[in-house]
DNA sequence: GCGTATGGTATACCGGGTCTACTTTTCAAC
DNA sequence: GTTGAAAAGTAGACCCGGTATACCATACGC
């Protein structure tokens, strides 16, 4: 067995990259609605059931972006650095994202990654399919969670993990809506630091000390 | 003006009903993507124009019910009792919810309510939907505590908003596991409290002594 | 080289959801 | 009362996302 991308594999890759391609040009020229699968397969140049055998759904040619990072807390629970635990780890990872402007941290003020989220935001069938992978992302982190540091009490991962990527969902949208105000990702990413910090303040200390 | 629910809208009200009750046991005897909105509507005895003036779409038939408790963590902090805090309030709540066996604590073991409930697991569709209602539950919430325990940081409303209603999403979820995999509802009712119990008292002091 | 699995096409079809145009009925104002 | 606007409802065509059938072509293992 020599190298595996054999011939083949690669035409099926390139063809998906066609769909996905003209798809995202479409949408972003016109809106999610205003596009229909036809014109994206035609675009493409690929039948209508070519598309869907890649994207099970119109959803997917948009998500499938998103889908990719699912498992991101997951991974920087699991791939963090020895002594450091889960939550500097999370923490970090979130800073990290900041000073890149990592789009997942909602502070990508690029005009192309803008007219993206304001598609999504318009499509409530993306919103919610957006949701559905947050929670996989969810029990994805709850597992890695217990296998790195189990607990006696069945269940505490499961809360830990729905807290943590509520509150990484929670930052990034606050910081989408300082950006959709007007704000520069360079205004706001101060800003952006200070609230991650007392978020994962809240996340170790809990609610006690604001609402008790 | 004597009373004014006048005859028009009480005809409303009972075609609306007839509506869901035509959906709900048909769903319940087949299955959510058994049944087409065609049949719903002719065994409701009505157009199914007339079906989607009163449920926007196929999905809403099902999440209703749901959608009606979607600012109960909101109406439960607004009208607790004089003293006691938030987090009290909604920990009471989800008690006495769970004494009960109100189905949203996942606690309802009735084989209607177990049906209902593995038929919206079946369905992905459903399942996002209901995570949206659960996003709206959450913005109530946030703007409630707002009200009520001002902060003067921003923000801070919102991401103890959407840590609490991610911990009763879970928890309701632990129990409709704990029922799927065959224990009662009495059986499991112990278990419930004290994983409540456990859950606030995370919210209230934090992760830091599980994961940091 | 050759059978086969795989990627692809054309086309008809199903089901959810909308649109147009028309009928009936409540309710209020004159 | 009568009348007229607003609202509830119907029928049927229509649009679009997604699937099923049947078939073609070609890379790949042997």
């Amino acid at each position: 067995m020599t190298d595996h991308p054999g011939l083949r594999q690669r035409q099926a890759q390139r063809t998906r990259e066609a769909i996905q391609d003209a798809a995202t040009r479409l949408f972003l020229a016109a809106g999610f609605h205003a596009v229909g699968v036809d014109e994206i397969a035609a675009a493409a140049e690929v039948s209508k059931r070519t598309l869907f055998k890649y994207f099970p759904s119109k959803e997917d040619l948009v998500i499938g972006a998103f889908a990719d990072h699912a498992d991101e807390p997951a991974r920087t629970v699991s791939d963090r650095a020895a002594g450091s635990s889960p939550l500097d780890a999370l923490h970090n990872h979130f800073l990290d994202g900041l000073a890149r402007r990592d789009p997942v941290t909602g502070l990508d003020d690029r005009p192309p990654t803008l007219a993206f989220v304001n598609m999504v935001l318009s499509a409530p069938s993306l919103q919610s399919r957006l949701l559905l992978y947050q929670n996989k992302a969810e029990q994805t982190l709850a597992e890695t969670l217990d296998k790195t540091c189990p607990s006696p009490v069945e269940g505490t991962a499961r809360l830990a993990a729905c807290q943590i990527v509520a509150i990484l969902r929670t930052l990034a949208e606050d910081n989408r809506r300082c950006l959709a105000a007007g704000a520069t990702a360079q205004e706001r990413y101060p800003g952006a630091v200070e609230a991650a910090g007392r978020a994962f303040a809240v996340l170790r200390h809990g609610l006690a000390d604001h609402y008790d």
